[in-house]
DNA sequence: GATAAAATATGATATTTGTCATGTAATTAT
DNA sequence: ATAATTACATGACAAATATCATATTTTATC
């Protein structure tokens, strides 16, 4: 397995800022992990004692509304860390994940860890700096959920898809999401994301094959309304 | 002033974690700030170089859609620490701050508290903590938004600030708020706002003198859905 | 490859929510 | 005190979204 000292991952997340003594010393506890798309990670409730760095691969993160849906609240992505509340509080999880394609991620115990968090106050404050990203994004999502309608959110997971994620040589985009995980990322109805992604496509805005999607005109998805 | 060494308010946020030297040194720099019902504390957009220790009265964080409405993301009370991101990035805020009703404050200047945050490791986890509360609450607010009816999340609102802030004597929500700050929390138009306060006083959940808001029935709210 | 199961698709309809118009009550300014 | 402004209220209607029913297609399983 790769080391840490030398792991170009990293370089995505707050361990960037670990020395090199500790990096070793990460490298030499972590374990790496493999999930296969849909394998569930962890749940929500039960107790993390550590973080999954994401070297590939994507999941996405959902807690369980009351009426019983998933949402999905966030996609973790290659290059970050999965479980950072762990690091801060003993708290179980609020939040379950599942892997939306295979995943290769290195697991690294809290106990390992938690040194460096209260020695190396660069580490410190990389962290601290990504939490408040993450809070500047939650933000953002929120006022989307509120304010946008189902149709624009869905054409800007879309984007945002091929943005982040890119396409296949076919140019269809590379994550492949059930109308199901769409409708729970866009937080409406499966057949109102079916409805949306069948409008979209007599639209001219995205053509499909099976599950996967195509985006055939990027700048028409930006105006949806 | 009041000093931040005797100060009961501290308590409620991570500023308890400094030693008593940090904190008199943070005492001597403070200074206390009045904000008027209505008054706008920062704007969306603006450097902060500090942060806010909510001493009394309640203030709205707010986000400027694209459609051009304000969000409501969260409402900061006495005890919170407003600003934190300030301390950790030098980005603009990202969110306006406007108080609900007559607020004290005490700013403290990020260049006095920022060698605490790199020296008093109990400190910044303290921080941490608060950040990774803050990004709980976040996600449960995602779920709220995406999966709950706009009456139930208006029966919430109305719970949340009975339950945090009380009543006045004749049993009125002590917060008082326009159905537009309302909607604005709720994330609806405004006339959606008073058209569910309003079937709220028909049904005898509510009544209301003015825009003061007296909760009759407080477990029937929690049966709305 | 046939069959079962799951995912996708779509129609019909109900419900929720938004928008525009207009009126009334409450505040604020003069 | 009166006018002007702002907030609140409500009707009428339109648009968005959810729900239920039922095909159809795709995928998984043996």
């Amino acid at each position: 397995m790769s080391k840490c000292e030398s792991c170009i991952v990293k370089e995505f997340n707050s361990l960037k800022s670990l020395t090199r003594d500790e990096l070793m010393r990460v490298s030499a506890c972590k374990t790496g992990k493999l999930y296969k798309k849909g394998q569930l990670i962890f749940e929500e409730g039960e107790t993390l004692n550590g973080v999954y760095c994401v070297r590939s691969g994507v999941c996405k993160l959902t807690k369980l509304s009351e009426n019983g849906k998933d949402q999905v609240v966030k996609l973790v992505v290659k290059g970050d860390l999965l479980g950072k509340r762990s690091l801060v509080t003993d708290q179980k999880t609020n939040l379950s994940a599942v892997a939306l394609n295979d995943m290769e991620m290195c697991f690294i115990p809290k106990s390992e860890i938690m040194d460096d968090l209260s020695k190396n106050p660069k580490f410190t404050m990389d962290v601290l700096r990504e939490m408040a990203n993450d809070l500047k994004d939650s933000d953002v999502s929120l006022v989307n959920m509120a304010q946008k309608s189902v149709k624009k959110r869905m054409a800007e997971i879309l984007m945002y898809s091929h943005d982040s994620f890119g396409t296949d040589d076919d140019g269809y985009l590379s994550i492949v999401l059930s109308r199901e995980d769409y409708a729970s990322i866009v937080g409406t109805a499966t057949e109102s994301a079916i409805r949306i992604l069948s409008q979209f496509k007599k639209e001219g805005l995205i053509s499909t094959t099976g599950k996967r999607i195509k985006i055939e005109d990027y700048n028409g998805l930006k105006w949806i309304e």
